[in-house]
DNA sequence: ATGAAAGCGCTAACAG
DNA sequence: CTGTTAGCGCTTTCAT
């Protein structure tokens, strides 16, 4: 219900120009205090909101970055969306940066013209959207998906092959020879990379990888308990199970439980992700943590660095390393 | 890597003058088809690409709307949360809105400068940041949750209470006299009112209240868990369970299996939202929909319709139906 | 139907 | 340290 104040009525009022009003909205130190405190008062008491449109087009900085998600089947019930959303979102919020949710689309490609930078929460058929980032020359960042060298794209992934490799290491220690796994969704890398992780852990300890035993889910609970039932005939069974992610170790649990079978007594389970629900079930899950929400801080942090050095192209290639966090789900064999 | 090309080159190239080409990339009719069309190829070979900031600074309008979502713990684990955000989201794709995101918290409010419009996805502890919006004259609605009329607030909201009564209807009917309930984050209006539909189902077939029946949960499933472990040592145990949401329903169910009682055969249970999960667990799960993402997707495209027509002060006080999808978690007593 | 010119509200270079 | 003068890139009267 406020007039449109603009700067120069806040001048006038302050007995000074624009242009000190605008060093003193930007903190520009060369104002004297007496004019400072004078613009101050004078902002205060109209009431004055800078227009952010018009600081940007000046400034030719947006202040703001994108974020897109890939919009695949399940993407929104995943915690790992969940988990990339608050951490961009708050770094984003210490950053000063406004933040830009984009829902990826065939059609509509972010327009690069309007934002600072661009932050792909994962790549999974939105290479073209990438693609079209990239030829500008507006800064992206990639989250959880690795890029070979030429392909030049700066990246911030987590290692989903050692992190998998530990935790199948750690049941092979514990004895275990028949170990099953059940995926997440083929179509995203960090599913195939935990199969990788998983097939090498068996192979440097010399145990056969079977086919058979790898059983593709979608990191879906539904997923999940096709894929346990599946698993539930063959025989001998598998005396571990390593699950794409917490959700799905969850409900092979609780498949489990209802056969008659307990964890770890009858069968250990190693998830990922370390989702809070690890805690919550009828035994503590032991999983391998990824730092979700550091990842994200980290690439909005550096996107905001990508932004400001303009000039400086700096490469970005960062791999996270995740940690085994054990707790009662497995047991020595 | 493109040289910052304005329109004043496409006018140059196209031989007409800057006003010309700004008519048609607005979509101006008045402009002839020879000139269009060689605006068209112009911009085309230029690639020319409007700047948005130049372009909103003239027209005034921001093009975008904020989604600000409270900061409370477990918010990010919600299926609320997300559904709302999908909704959001995919409606302002099609509204060609900008969608953006924050994060409440208690010291910066969202810059109603900078935006064409707010919506609150549900209000918790940031009511100071609501009257902040409304004593603005940008427009404003809030998701789920209702204020009296002389608040004067704009909202859209799930009818929580006949959505509980009709579940514990539906439970009463079936022969339940035992009926527990376990209540969502009573921060929430959405679990204050659930409660008092199911409280209202109870005495409306003079069903006693009994306070020791109503356990107090936070929608998250240790807190269910939680819930359901103090409600196991009640003799005699209830016979039916109100769950405040499918995913405390879900680890409900598996407390229940884990002490040897089933669903529905022992204890009939009833969840909240209708999510996907619902069909994942041992038994398909009877619960209430809601639709959030309709509500989502309608308070976009009323918010956008307020931003349009800045001049009528239109009143929106809407309140969705749920509906209740009976699957197999109850039985006939 | 088209173009010239005047903004939108702020910042930045340049004098002083 | 401060003010003047140009823009930032596009839209929009207002003539023509």
């Amino acid at each position: 219900v406020s007039e449109k104040i603009r700067i120069e009525e806040v001048a006038r009022v302050a007995g000074v120009s624009p242009t000190t009003v605008s060093r003193v909205i930007n903190k520009i130190p060369t104002v004297t205090e007496e004019n400072r405190i004078k613009v101050e008062s004078a902002i205060r008491k109209l009431n004055f909101k800078p227009n952010i449109l018009a600081q940007r087009l000046a400034k030719g900085r947006a202040d703001n970055i994108a974020l897109v998600i890939p919009r695949y089947e399940g993407i929104f019930f995943s915690f790992y969306a969940n988990q990339i959303i608050r951490g961009v979102g708050v770094a984003c919020e210490s950053l000063k940066l406004d933040l830009l949710l984009h829902l990826s689309s065939e059609r509509n490609f972010i327009d690069v013209n309007s934002v600072g930078g661009v932050l792909f929460a994962d790549v999974i058929s939105n290479n073209e959207e990438l693609k079209n980032v990239l030829s500008s020359d507006v800064p992206c960042i990639v989250m959880n998906h690795r890029f070979n060298k030429d392909a030049n794209v700066d990246f911030i992934a987590i290692d989903n092959k050692k992190g998998a490799k530990e935790a199948v290491d750690y049941l092979i220690h514990l004895g275990h020879k028949n170990i099953a796994h059940i995926t997440g969704n083929m179509i995203t890398q960090s599913a195939q990379e935990r199969i990788e992780g998983y097939k090498l852990a068996l192979q440097e300890n010399n145990i056969p990888v079977k086919e058979g035993l790898i059983i593709k889910g979608d990191y879906s609970r539904p997923s999940a308990r096709r894929a346990m039932v599946t698993l539930l005939k063959i025989k001998p069974l598998p005396t571990a199970i390593f699950v794409g992610c917490d959700d799905m170790a969850q409900e092979v649990t609780s498949v489990l439980l209802e056969n008659g079978l307990k964890v770890p007594d009858d069968v250990s389970i190693v998830g990922f992700d370390d989702n809070p629900i690890c805690l919550a079930g009828s035994v503590a899950l032991t999983t391998v943590r990824q730092p979700l929400v550091e990842m994200a801080a980290k690439a909005a942090s550096l996107l905001n660095k990508m932004i400001l050095s303009k000039t400086a192209k700096t490469s970005t290639k960062t791999i996270l390393a995740t940690d085994l966090i054990i707790r009662d789900s497995c047991r020595q064999i």
